[in-house]
Order: structure tokens, then sequence, then C-alpha cells
DNA sequence: GCCATATTTAACTCAGTAGTTGATAAACCA
DNA sequence: TGGTTTATCAACTACTGAGTTAAATATGGC
């Protein structure tokens, strides 16, 4: 239930974004993951909750802390639609559309 | 504002994708992109701002008209920062493990 | 049970945005 | 010229979203 709408939101935040960048890398907890931000730790698990929401991550528990894991299914999902709509107007189809477009003009 | 909080901000709402997808069609004025959807044109023409903003269109003049294009750059940036924050070890090992074991199969 | 650590929830502020209606601007047509 | 079409601007409402501080919850060590 990869919603495009809650994906694309969730990358629109340059902090989440980073997070993500650091998920990249391997699990972390909220704590590890804050650590880089000047905003608090409650933010942070704002911004957890959203990226959760949107299917971006999932979260286990170990002890005190719930480590966050990436989960890339929502990213394919976002890739995909935005290649869906590149290559319809990638550098061969413009140039198409001019050559038809200058036909029509100078048979 | 990075380009990628506007692109992906852009991208969030579902009648500016709508939008976008009836461009990568061709050319479209205000008026031919209102047309299927229950809002105002004026509603119409505050997306198109934030699509301009985002550089993901274009806009030309053609007597009263403002036929807009899309631009493909913006999606090029997405699509390549969310190529890069795919998980490589996971899911994309496993799709061509089953590839490879695919083609011993049937070669 | 009690305390420290890690994280979430609650309540609030402030800014931004999607939508509305009404007025305005620009280009064509008769 | 005056009227029509096309699109934008202005002002306003309602909602959402990112941030804060303060309080609550969960877990492990003693």
């Amino acid at each position: 239930m990869s919603d495009l709408d809650a994906t694309f939101a969730a990358l629109a935040d340059p902090v989440r974004r980073a997070i993500i960048t650091r998920l990249a890398a391997g699990e972390a907890t909220p704590g590890e993951l804050a650590e880089p931000f000047p905003i608090t730790l409650q933010a942070i698990s704002k911004h957890l909750k959203v990226l959760e929401r949107a299917g971006l991550i999932t979260r286990g528990r170990d002890a005190q802390r719930r480590p966050c894991r990436l989960r890339p299914e929502p990213l394919d999902d976002s890739a995909d639609w935005i290649a869906a709509h590149r290559t319809r107007t990638d550098e061969r189809y413009d140039r198409l559309e001019q050559l038809l477009h200058d036909m029509k003009e100078r048979p």
C-alpha cells in the first residue's frame, strides 16, 4: 500500500532525506539519527513517524531503543512513477516532436 | 530551499501529478489542464505556479493562452537521488540472483 | 521497587498551502 | 470600440505540518 502522496511528501523535507541517507548505510536508533541535527529528539520522532506512515522505514525493538531500517519499496514506486513520466519526454522524443512540427510548417 | 525540496513537494500533490501526466502527452493550456478537475481555474493556476517554481514546467504565450510544457530536468534530479538511496544489498541483489537462476535454467 | 536511559505523546505556536470568491489584465472578435 | 475568452492577482478561510516544552511510557540495571 505504497501511497505516492505520502512518499513524495516524506521526501520533500531535507531532514527526512538526510535520515534516509543515514539509514541507507545501515539501521540506526532515533537518538543516533537525531545527533547531527540542531532540533529536538521529539521533532526527529515526528519525522520518523512520517517516514513510517509512508512505508519508508520499519522499526524494531532493542531494549529501550527502537532501531529504524530503510524499506526500499516506496522508493522504487516513486522512481517508477518518475521514470514513466520521464521516458516520454526524453531528448529523442523532443527531437521527433520538433521534427514533426517543422514538417507541418514547411511541407 | 533546495531544488529537491521544491520538486518532491510539487510531486506530493495528486492534482499536480495528474497535470504532469497530462503534459507528458504534449503541451496544454491552463484551461485544458483544469477541465478534468472539480476545482476552479484559479486553483489550477496556483498549482501551475508551484510546478513552474520547481522548474517542472515552462510556459509560453499563444494569444490569450499560456501553454505549459513539461521540463524533465527536475524529474531527472529526483530520480537520481532516489536511485542513489535504494538499498542495493537486499532486494536488488535478490532480483539479480533470481534472474541469474532463471538464465541458468533456460539459457 | 527505584532510578537512569531511550523514546513517544500531549498541547501549543507559527508558517505555509490548498481552496474559495471577486476583481483585473491581456488578447482576440464582431 | 465594446464584448468575450483566457488567465492571473488579491484577499480571505481552513487545514496541515514543523518546531517547541513538558509530561508520560517502556526497558534494563541495581
